[in-house]
DNA sequence: CCAGAAAGTGATACCTAATATCGATTATTG
DNA sequence: CAATAATCGATATTAGGTATCACTTTCTGG
């Protein structure tokens, strides 16, 4: 069982979003017959730019030269794409960040915020199983993990 | 525009709800201090009578003469009181449906619309023991199966 | 059993998140 | 460089749900 934690420590901010990983974002998309817009480039680079899940009206307030449908259908894109995962936290609000490829989920920290993917578990086999004992044909699942990172453990 | 689309085809019909079943409800909230009122026990009976998770929206086309609010206020009464638990369906659309307390999760059918409970499961455990990994105190979790029931299998 | 406090109701206003519309703009490509 | 298809953004609209508040009902205790 792998753990890929959260690169930021503590309450991090916003980093400056690699232009290289802008480039691959813009190059992924590209390979599937979208465009490189300027409008797009901002979304992707200010979504990059986010320590930890957050949510599309961040980044309109984040992005007031960027029209508020914009930033929807680019995010809309980017999950589509599978560049971005969406994330549900306890109250059911939606949030994004960018996307580790592969199947994983998500340990999101109800303090900080912060979450932690997590791969390579077996649940999804034991899913399976308990689902097949009831006759049930699993098609797929959404999991979140809720609690206290490392930091915020008190 | 309100209509009860059933998205759902198949093999089940609003059963009516067995009195008892909607007198033992009121007498848990009696014995959490809730008052036994007219609407509520409608809202209760609604709910009690459908075959798989609903919609609020769906209970409200179901009882028109009980107030929208109130249909509302009555579903998350009983949710905050175990009576009732939400579903996700897999497009975020909330469900409801009548608990059979106890933690437990519940297997959607994508076809049909059925729920199916999965308990005695030990997808918790396993999920506790790799957040622990990551050094992450897990306190709870949300998670939703989906597929296909057995009648809809083929 | 009855008055009145407290809980509950319902019409409606409001809110938030998200999508649809559509004329203007921009990126590609021939 | 012009044509055209994608994209944009201002704005309207929708969906789902909550807040307000005057009115009604339930329950209590004298």
């Amino acid at each position: 069982m792998v753990i890929s934690t959260p690169k930021h420590k503590g309450h991090d901010h916003p980093k400056p979003a690699s232009a290289a990983v802008v480039d691959d974002i813009v190059a992924q998309l590209a390979r599937r017959g979208y465009r490189d817009t300027e409008p797009r480039r901002l979304v992707i680079s200010a979504a990059a730019a986010q320590g930890r899940p957050f949510t599309a009206e961040e980044l309109c307030a984040i992005l007031p030269c960027v029209g508020r449908a914009t930033v929807y259908r680019g995010l809309r894109l980017l999950v589509e794409t599978d560049q971005v995962c969406r994330v549900l936290l306890e109250d059911r609000e939606l949030r994004y960040q960018l996307s580790h490829q592969g199947h994983h989920h998500h340990m999101l920290c109800a303090i900080c915020g912060a979450s932690a993917d997590l791969v390579d578990c077996d649940v999804e086999d034991i899913l399976r199983a308990a689902a097949d004992q009831a006759g049930f044909r699993m098609s797929g699942h959404w999991l979140e993990i809720y609690g206290r990172c490392t930091e915020c453990a008190d």
